[in-house]
DNA sequence: AATATAATTCAATTTATATTGAACTATTAA
DNA sequence: TTAATAGTTCAATATAAATTGAATTATATT
């Protein structure tokens, strides 16, 4: 019968995706980002944190992809920071198709006591 | 106007869980219980760690509500854990509300060169 | 040309936590 | 009643990564 494993593939760019944002200032970064908030000065300092500190975490999730940056087209000093749509979305679906219901399977038998009982349950596939 | 924000305390929930599924392991871990294997030994040797290891993070996914465990009935040293349904869901759910489109805002012009043009665009909200 | 500003990079330090090994508990089997 | 098995707990260590401070880069202003 034909498991409904996650690829390893699938399973180790879910892995990188939620080191990034397992981190709390990153996803508080996130969270302004989204929200609208998007120079390092600004970010920096309604969590405060130092800037260089809040570069690195933005480096971060910019490496991760799953946020753009830009510079001000009329004060190049300024970077502003922006949620990657895309990026978002596959990794909602990517979450999404882990934690799918659908995927929960019922013990497999192949731990626990040896029993006329487990057997006959194996078979059925019975939880 | 009313921001869409993300609630303090909605947000440090999703950070804490954020937390235990940021962990490579544990993460692993939770694709094997969600696909069947449950029992400390098999997750552990399918995974190439200790047993002491693997109990370490299964206490934690324990502790955060995620899975559930249950001795087995006919011989009670072996311990089976499993996803807790719902808690997953409300994960889930937690994460589709965080990462809504819809709550993407444009940027707050705050930041950013004083410019004739910066409050029009203010005015306009737009991007 | 010299100075100021926004942000990044680098090296050093600190902190959190994963990992390891040994001892322990609970349960079952001989 | 002794030994074996599955799993946990504890203390010590190792490791990864967050944080900090100083120096640097890129751009703009005076």
């Amino acid at each position: 019968m034909e498991d409904k494993n996650y690829s390893e593939k699938d399973l180790s760019e879910l892995i990188k995706c939620l080191k990034v944002i397992g981190e709390p200032k990153r996803i508080m970064l996130l969270d302004k980002i989204i929200s609208g908030v998007q120079c390092n000065c600004e970010l920096g300092s309604s969590l405060q944190m130092a800037a260089n500190l809040t570069s690195h975490h933005l480096s971060i999730l910019k490496d991760s992809g799953l946020i753009n940056s830009e510079r001000d087209p009329v004060d190049g000093r300024w970077i502003y920071y922006s949620i990657n749509l895309e990026a978002m979305q596959d990794m909602k679906s990517a979450l999404n198709s882990f934690f799918d219901e659908k995927r929960i399977h019922p013990r497999r038998l192949s731990c626990g006591p040896q029993t006329e009982e487990k057997n006959i349950l194996d078979v059925l596939n019975f939880k």
